[in-house]
DNA sequence: AACGCACGTGAATCATATA
DNA sequence: CTATATGATTCACGTGCGT
């Protein structure tokens, strides 16, 4: 073997600042063994802040990197870093990519134009997101990633028995329960104001890359921003390359790698799902057919009769709203536990709707 | 009003058998509230999976071109229903797509190049999933809904308050968690086998049109199978149009649906939204005698103080105006809901304002 | 020390009727 | 069409302070 003075070193553990295109195409080809890829999301934001219910403004992401002329540009992007990770990717290389619905779809389509095989998506599940202030959608409750093989081929790595021991003897799913990167492990500045506005949850990222990496293994990521990925893969054995434009970030970043100290064995697979997550709504009563809609909710004593309505809520006269609410209501208390106060009539029986709770909850233990 | 021969009728209550382009063109515009699409997923599996959008099936085929060609061929197939969906929805009417990510990222890059605006991607987490046999992925064991409005225009139906009363009185998150169709629920054929291979849960459907439409809306489904949507809009009081191509499973949704009974209006009533209720001036507790003009009004925390005027504005200070404008004032804030803002006193304790406008409104409402 | 409560905040495509 | 006035709207956590 000679000298091949063409071929550039592969810089591991470090943090290169500059452009992620640029980067890329000065590494090495097939020298990388996973990526993990947290791009601009494209948020498509109005002109006019949004405010909370008491009136204080929401932080938006405003950064000029997340801002596209169209979604044409938008997408030329998007193929440019794709193509490029691809190129610096082994073989049996896998990729993450995250992002929501401002974005994925766009992300998705290109992988798989670029030749790409998606294995997988998943959903990460927020334990705590941020309301919808307005009430004019669906709570934005989840993020999405794609994990993807460089092609069809077949070779990849996935710790389908480590995952599935550490999922009490089942298979992981293509759902994680985990919460936002907040308090001690979120980034601040001096300022006492988060350092950066998208910082993931490194149990997240962690999680990616105990599944698909063996330890000594290069893990990629061409959005460092503040080292998430590289904090991650320090501490699992991992060398990692990351790639970040802005300067603030960088050292925020090394500083933060600097810090970590690398786990001797990886116990961190099962991530903090911090609260059992037991809530069951009314509303899955009747879709499971455990009640049906149009039938009568009483009391104990049948002194109050209420109306169940297909959407979940119950009305008593003109009034409707929840178990909860209406089971106050005719109390004419000021709260009132609907589980326990309504029941259904079952075999010329009376059963509290909470011990219908209680079959759903029974046949939702493994999968929750 | 003369004869307009040009439009057609809108079939209402009907299952269309022919082709979903062609019997989506000759539907009138404008004509539809919803939309429930569950189109082919492109699983790329084997020959005969994909068809052109004449509906002549595609030789699969390994080749690099030809895998771009199909994914263009299930691109433009894609684009056509679509663009044939949007054609017949109302202007505030809003469209619920399902798919996996063998082919959610086209349909959802899809509606964006074709101007719809998406309000949530919705997470269908299952209850039982398939495993995944072989031990090579994540157990895949979730779908995912696209919702989308006809164009980024405001106005839509979302009943924001019935989801959250069915929900334990907390806002609907992005990921529902619902059991496969089984059981009963799902058609067999003469042979006890499956009728369709992806019927989907009519709970599911159901929470779909539940959420974005009003009892006598029109939803449409343009790949009815065995008529799911058909069954749970007919169940919910709502009217439905279904095109499917396959006789067999024409004649399946036909018999199904005929033999559901719909819940009683009593049980569909839509909740009033506060948004939609009558609006009452503050001049109107005035004259009703609720409030005396010259007295005091302040907030629940007695840190302000406002005048009552005769004309139904307060003032602090030197200024007046608004109960609203003032409250924002007062607290140096951009905005400001003077009615629960505001109190009065009543014996002693401090009532908000808004309980004087619920008596008006009980008195309106008695009187209408 | 333990507990309770107030307050801050998170990738957000977040209003509508009337003049 | 634009401009204006009305007035609707939040969940799970972490931190920090006061009792």
């Amino acid at each position: 073997m000679g000298l091949v003075p063409s071929v550039p070193r592969l810089p591991l553990d470090e943090v290169i600042h500059g452009d992620c295109i640029a980067a890329l195409d000065a590494l090495p080809p097939s020298s990388v063994d996973l990526v993990f890829a947290d791009p601009p999301y494209n948020l498509q934001l109005g002109p006019a802040s949004l405010l909370r219910p008491d009136q204080s403004a929401v932080d938006a992401v405003d950064d000029d990197w997340d801002q596209f002329a169209s979604f044409e540009a938008y997408d030329a992007f998007t193929r440019q870093w794709l193509q490029a990770c691809r190129r610096v990717m082994k073989p049996n290389a896998t990729l993450w990519v995250i992002g929501s619905y401002h974005n994925i779809f766009r992300v998705g389509s290109a992988l798989q134009d670029l030749g790409f095989w998606i294995l997988n998506d998943i959903v990460w599940r927020k334990a705590n997101p941020m309301p919808n202030f307005r009430g004019k959608r669906f709570t934005n409750a989840h993020e999405t990633l794609i994990w993807a093989s460089r092609s069809a081929q077949k070779g990849y790595t996935f710790h389908y028995e480590a995952l599935k021991g550490g999922n009490d003897d089942l298979q992981m799913r293509s759902d994680w329960f985990l919460p936002l990167c907040t308090g001690e492990e979120r980034l601040k500045g001096a300022d006492g104001r988060k350092l950066h506005p998208t910082q993931k949850p490194e149990a997240l990222v962690a999680r990616t890359i105990l599944s698909a990496s063996n330890p000594g293994d290069v893990v990629l990521d061409p959005f460092f921003g503040t080292g998430t990925t590289g904090a991650a893969a320090k501490r699992l054995g991992r060398r990692f390359i990351g790639i970040e434009r802005e300067p603030a970030y960088v050292q925020a970043a090394r500083e933060r790698i600097a810090a970590v100290e690398p786990l001797s064995t990886a116990a961190l697979l099962t991530a903090p799902t911090k609260r059992a997550e037991p809530r069951v709504p009314f509303l899955s009563l009747l879709e499971a057919g455990l009640i049906r809609a149009g039938s009568q909710l009483t009391d104990e004593r049948r002194r109050f009769k209420a109306l169940v309505r297909p959407d979940g809520t119950i009305s008593a006269g003109p009034a409707c709203g929840s178990i909860h609410k209406i089971g106050a209501l005719v109390q004419g208390l000021p709260a009132c536990n609907g589980w326990t106060f309504w029941h259904a009539e079952r075999g010329g029986r009376l059963v509290p709707i909470d011990a219908f709770r209680a079959e759903i909850r029974a046949g939702l233990g493994s999968a929750a």
